[in-house]
DNA sequence: GCCGTTTTCGGCCCGACTGTTTTCAGTCG
């Protein structure tokens, strides 16, 4: 196997300790071992180097992945080596068969699956329904009549089954509505949703909103009561949860004025971070959780949620670096990084017009972009190879060209940039001739057919595109799209060092089913020393508007403005262009 | 199963809500 089948490797060995842990759950084995293996399996996914390799070359290196120790490191040689898990096996051996799927339904864990499967001889879903509504379930311990009628709501709410994540984006007009809703029984400042949507993650599995009150009661009461719900999950003194027709589940939780920020802190997670974080506050002799830091019985801190950052000695560290993933360590060194704002961006360096697959003009482009302060805008229409696309050829571009030079010279503060989104062929050459490349103010390069070659040649396709001397921009690079299409497997890091190589730039793309480079290849790639772009990749006017959601993953990805290409003004952007730094 | 400025053994984050219980286990975040 070449290195490049690294993220396959990565994401596959996750998923055998992930299973490993949901049967060790099942049997009831000791909490902190399954544990362990979650960690290990989050570790592995977010580790940005391929883990096959170094399994092969230097299986002693695997230990300095946090949380995996000699024994991991064994089993991880084993996947890597043979494909499989011998453990995994012998452990679905014995265990009932079919209660993993058990799990996803909301109010199963592992104690209870286990019952199901063990005692009450349901392996499917389909069998659960069944036994539910003969009413089956209520003799055994720990289910009644109600934990049936609660499993049927469930299984008959597709959306409620586990694992299902919304887009952030798709998220946003639901979060804002019910914040609106909530103004009525609290001020503005006073609700936040926290939470991975507050992290600005790609996906959000559930909302959470919190409202700062006196009057819980009050906010409990307006938050179920909302026009919205299908379903109202939870209802209690300070929570509650519901249920929206998408399927969305919103929590929520009311805060006392003084616990404020120490709510905020701890709802906002991720669940790593804070544990590492209280781990630090422990070591100071303090306890940090929702409502405050505590010293002994006495609340020390808690109504800012800069107190909590207080208490153990760190600076404030934003949302999108709360994952447990170095930031602890860096706010410790003063190296945290001053992240790129969506305000430093001066312009979009991708967008399309009607003249291949947009929806509005070159010029109806240019005005929005013009109205919304850009210095400039590349317009990057598609190669003729993307046919869905109605690419342009040759001529094509070049009759672009002029208009856009014509368009130029009415715009007063908007320069538009004579762009392309070259398609990559499965050769690594490129769909558009080396003389009307060289004659584009920014070439965008892209793969938009043939995403499951194998790594190497996967790599090698795409080092050879980025070595033309023309390309200026790789665009969305892995090509997934969440949810539907996995990230192309090609070596990282050797396409990094052709970037740097080159004088390329890799783009994060703003589109919200791409957000790609996501967060963890952005860093690798920053770290490994490439420029980033972000463009909104808009196919209208409208969709110029999702740029920020483009910065949201850049600064997951620990971007400095500097590491961002489009907050220079034109002409230090034109520089980069013409392949100066 | 991991990990170490308190430790190579003995810790490992912490609290709310539900449904089943009759004082709590399971689940969730």
């Amino acid at each position: 196997m070449s290195p490049g089948a690294s993220r396959v490797e990565n994401a596959e060995v996750a998923r055998i300790f992930r299973e490993v842990a949901e049967l060790l759950d099942i049997q009831g084995a000791n909490a902190f071992r399954i544990r362990a293996y979650r960690n290990a399996a989050r570790a592995i996914e977010e580790w940005p180097a391929p883990i096959g390799p170094m399994a092969r070359k230097q299986p002693a290196q695997l230990t300095d992945i946090p949380g995996i120790g000699a024994d991991l490191a064994g089993k991880i040689g084993e996947i890597v080596k043979t494909g499989r898990l011998h453990l995994l096996a012998e452990l679905a051996r014995a265990s009932p068969r079919g209660a993993v799927e058990l799990l996803r339904v909301p109010g199963i864990g592992p104690r209870r699956a286990r019952v199901l499967a063990e005692d009450a001889g349901v392996r499917t879903l389909e069998g659960l329904a069944r036994a539910a509504r003969a009413g089956r379930l209520r003799g055994l311990p720990g289910f009644g009549a109600r934990s049936e009628q609660a499993i049927l709501r469930h299984l008959a709410q597709p959306a409620a089954l586990g694992d299902h994540r919304m887009l952030r984006a798709t998220a946003v007009p639901y979060a804002q509505a019910l914040v609106e809703h909530l103004r009525a029984v609290a001020p503005a400042r006073a609700i936040e949703v926290a939470g991975s949507y507050r992290r600005r993650r790609d996906t959000v599995g559930d909302l959470d909103l919190l409202v700062a009150s006196d009057t819980p009661k009050r906010v409990v009461e307006r938050f179920t009561s909302y026009p919205g719900v299908v379903e109202v999950m939870a209802r209690g003194a300070t929570r509650a949860a519901i249920r929206l027709a998408s399927g969305l589940q919103v929590d929520l939780r009311v805060l006392a004025p003084a616990c404020w920020g120490a709510g905020l802190y701890y709802f906002t997670g991720s669940k790593a971070h804070n544990i590492a974080v209280r781990k630090l506050a422990a070591a100071r002799g303090l306890k940090v959780n929702e409502y405050g830091v505590w010293r002994g019985a006495r609340q020390v801190g808690g109504a800012r949620e800069q107190d909590v950052f207080d208490a153990v000695g760190l600076p404030w560290i934003p949302p999108e670096l709360r994952e447990d993933r170095g930031e602890i360590e860096a706010a410790q060194a003063g190296t945290l990084p001053r992240l790129v704002e969506a305000k430093d961006l001066r312009g979009d360096l991708q967008c399309h017009s009607t003249d291949s697959d947009g929806h509005d003009t070159l010029e109806t482009m240019a005005r929005a972009a013009e109205e919304r302060g850009y210095a400039y805008l590349a317009i990057t229409d598609h190669s003729p190879s993307v046919r869905v696309a109605q690419g342009l050829d040759r001529r094509g571009f070049l009759a672009q060209m002029r208009r856009i030079d014509r368009l130029n010279a009415k715009l007063k503060t908007l320069t538009v940039l004579k762009g392309a989104e070259v398609d990559i062929h499965a050769d690594g050459t490129l769909d558009l001739d080396d003389d009307t490349l060289a004659a584009l103010d920014i070439v965008l390069v892209a793969i938009h057919s043939k995403f499951e070659l194998p790594a190497r040649e996967q790599t090698r396709r795409v080092v050879m595109a980025l070595s033309h001397p023309s390309v200026d921009v790789f665009a969305h690079p892995t090509g997934r799209a969440i949810g539907r299409r996995a990230p192309v497997a090609f070596d990282l890091a050797a396409v990094v060092r052709a970037a740097l190589e080159h004088g390329v730039m890799l783009e994060v793309n703003a589109q919200p089913e791409r957000l790609d480079l996501d967060d963890v290849r952005c860093r690798a790639a920053i770290e490994g020393g490439a420029r980033i772009t972000i463009g909104s990749d808009a196919h209208s006017t409208d969709e110029l508007a999702l740029l920020p959601f483009g910065v949201d993953q850049a600064r997951r990805g620990w971007a400095r403005q500097a590491d961002v290409a489009n907050t220079r003004p034109l002409a230090g952007l034109l520089k980069l262009l013409h392949g100066g730094r």
